[in-house]
This record gives C-alpha cells, structure tokens and sequence, in this order.
DNA sequence: CATCCAATGTAAAAATGGCGTAAACGCCGC
DNA sequence: GCGGCGTTTACGCCATTTTTACATTGGATG
C-alpha cells in the first residue's frame, strides 16, 4: 500500500469556502480537487482515485441529498457534509441518505481537519477489507479505479466505468433500462435506452471472453441488465 | 433483511444518560449494552462481538482518552463520543486518538440515532438476504427477479415472470381471469383470457415436474387459476 | 352411459419490437 | 489537425408476443 496523498474532492459553489477549504487540506497532506457544481464533483470522483468528499449542502445545480443519493449507488468513497443548515432534520436526512459525517458551519479548520483524519484512517482500513471485484479473468478495484484482465490492464472511459460500477454495486440484482440510464447520465436521460446497448456491448467487448455469448453482463430483455459475478 | 441486532456498549456513568441512552437505541433496533466505568466498558467489548461503543468522555476511573487509546490497541471496532465539552481541541484529541465520530452534549435524539446508523452501515458487511419463495425444486427470489429449478437458474419472459409474480404474491388466492390480465398486461386488457392459458402452459412446462399433471400452478374452471405453494 | 359443448390445453405460424452491431458525425483537449 | 470519446443514425437479426388453428378435458344432460 502506497502512501500517495488522499485525493480530496471538495464540491462547494462559494469559491472563497472552497478555496479555504483546500488551502487546508493541502496543509493537511492531501490533494484537494475543487468542484463548483454537483455534476463537475461527480465527474471528479469518477475521474480518479478518490479517498474522501467534502460537500457543501447548498448547490445551484443539484440538492446536497440528490448528490448524496446519487454517488452512494455506485460508490462507496467517505462523504463528510459541510452546510450552514444546523437543524437536525438535515443532519439526520444528509446522514440517513448515506453520508458519513455532518459538520455545521461556521466550523472551527482544527475540528474540520480532525475529522477529515478520521473518515480517512476508516476508510484506509476499508482497503484491505477488498473493496475489489473479480469475476473470470477480470479484476476490478473500484477505489483505485482500475480494471484489469488476464493481469493486463485496461482503459476504460468515463461512461463505461460508471456503468460497469453501478452494475458490480448491485451484483445479481436486475436494474432497469430507467435506473442504469439516470445513474450513469443523469437524472431527465431515463428514456433512451439505445445508449446502453451501445455502452454494453462496449463493456462486454472489453471484459467476456466471448463477446457473443456473455458470461457475466446478461441482458433481462425487456427490463434491463443484470451482472452476474 | 434480517440481521441479528447489533450490539452496542454504552460507557456513561450518569446512570440517566445511559438509561436514556439506551432506550433510544433500542428503539432503533439495536442491543444496548451498559457500562458505568470504562473498565465495564473495556469488558463488555471483549466479552462478544460488539458493533459499536458510545463512550462519554468523563468518566470517573479513566478519561475517555485512555479509552480509546487502549481500546484502539487491539480493536477497530466505531466509536462514536458523547461529551459535555464542546471545545475543538477536545473533538481533535478524541478524533487523533481514534474515535469516528463525535457528539457535544446537549444533543438531539434524532442525530444521535442517525449518526449511529452512520457508523453502523459503515461496519456492517452486506449480508442483505432477500425474501425468496420456495415451492417443489423451484426457489423464486423476486427481488433479485431470478428464478432457478433445481438449483438451475431459469430464463423467464417478462410476462411469465409477472404472471408468476402476482401469483406468488396471491398464494393459495384464487385469481381471476379478469384479475390476472389486468394486473399482467394492463387495464383494458381485461377479457382475452386465452392468453393467460398461453402463459400459464408456459410456466407449468417450465416449473412443474409433470406439466400435466400441475401441483402447484392449479386452474380454477370457470373462474381463474390459483397458485398453491 | 353416450353425447355434446364450452372451457381449457397444446402446437405452430406470423407480427412486433427489442436488441446488437457497425459506422458516421460532432465535440473538445492535446 | 489529430485522436479519443460521446452522440446520433441506420439496419439486420431474433426473442418475445400475438395471432391462428386444432386437440383435449370434463361436466351436464338426456
């Protein structure tokens, strides 16, 4: 295990908070990544390697619980909450929903950082507790983003990994065209099913071993797609 | 799902705070375990498999430092503390020491509970056991929409399986004519009947051991079918 | 008991629409 | 501009559904 610097994604629209926010973590060790909005902060958690996000409530584009409900379906990566919001029905909702740890503003950095270094420390234990799937001659680390085969590994893009993630988070469960669509594009792309077709037989170009006769990416005609480990 | 109650010690020497303490959880599900002292507590996590600890940090025989310095040594198990100082450099020591979470006094139920569930869904390993329905060599996981006969996972249609579900979900009901169309291709599809014998045939080939003679998939003549487990 | 007939079961064509594949297009970063 | 990637368009195949046709059951009736 490398001790690379965590890899922070802090989503927050006030570019002064979240500039101070990574001015401390990046004192703290780590390597802050800044996101303005909810879709630039998914697209970052996606981009690479992540160990933990910062997330600020109050976003223009998405509400804070969409986010949360959103990453929580493909991913497992530690979520700490900022927010100006100190009622308990948004900590209990933010928490419910599947984030980590909830931090009122105005926040002290020292209690900030504390708590960075302890969802972190869980989460390095997380690791070796395999966070890594297998199935034939395909190994996936999801936290570290990176798929291999037959020891080779191999690049996939961005769409391509998220469906691949949501569908290893649901093992042997079927999900409609629907849900696939709205987690790997977005919510309003629930109808055209046609781009997962293409996107499946991507995936399973790179992972079966035959392509035509899929082993593990198996398609529920008329409802959707199920992952068979 | 139906896992065991998790089981949570509750170190707090103000015998109020952990009644109070404890009635909350177990509300929540889970199986309080009290300790007045911190060497009760040590205790009681050894003496079974503990998900979580609630410390208070003032404690009459050791501070809640040591606590968790010494539980730390030899266990990982979540701590989540409960302390009437509210000082950042309190949260920072507890947290470095080893806590994963940290609660001032006073605090709302609702977020202790919330922040428990948390920690909770943290350490837990998923051990989600859907409901399933079994009848002859034939098991039926709805959830999973997989159905298998002898241990050999089967293909259904999508009608096959939602007339098979509706009929799993109405065991031993007699449904109509009328009742299944409706609920299998529709409203308005209420009267062509003669699909449903189609269908029906269609199951009985796949899931009864003598297709002829059905133990399982019944008719009811003159009014409908009827599924008997 | 034989017969009839309506309801049911079986089998096989025909039509529908979902699915997979390929290729062209456009956008953006390098 | 070039290459990678997401999007769009086009098309053939085939599973599924629907339609159609025919055999079988079983109970009522005379």
């Amino acid at each position: 295990m490398s001790d690379a610097k965590p890899r922070v994604i802090v989503v927050e629209d006030e570019p002064q908070i979240r500039r101070f926010v990574s001015d401390a973590l990046r004192r703290e060790g780590c390597t802050p990544i800044q996101a303005g909005t909810a879709q630039q902060g998914l697209d970052e958690v996606v981009a690479g390697k992540t160990d933990l996000v910062v997330l600020d409530l109050g976003l223009p584009d998405m509400s804070g619980i969409e986010f949360i409900r959103d990453l929580r379906t493909w991913s497992r990566v530690p979520i700490l909450i900022l927010s100006a919001r100190s009622g308990e029905q948004d900590k209990i909702a933010a928490l419910d929903t599947g984030a980590d740890d909830y931090l009122a503003k105005p926040f002290g950095v020292g209690e900030l950082l504390a708590r960075v270094r302890a969802l972190l420390r869980r989460h390095r234990e997380d690791d070796d507790a395999s966070p890594h799937h297998r199935f034939g001659d395909v190994e996936a680390d999801l936290s570290r983003r990176i798929v291999s085969r037959a020891g080779q590994e191999l690049h996939l893009t961005q769409i391509e990994y998220r469906l691949l993630a949501v569908m290893l988070a649901n093992s042997s469960k079927v999900l409609t065209h629907r849900h696939l669509m709205q987690e790997v594009w977005g919510p309003g792309h629930g109808e055209q099913a046609h781009y997962l077709r293409i996107y499946v037989a991507r995936l399973r170009q790179k992972l079966e071993s035959d392509p035509t006769q899929p082993q593990h990416i198996l398609t529920e005609t008329g409802v959707g797609y199920r992952f068979q480990p």
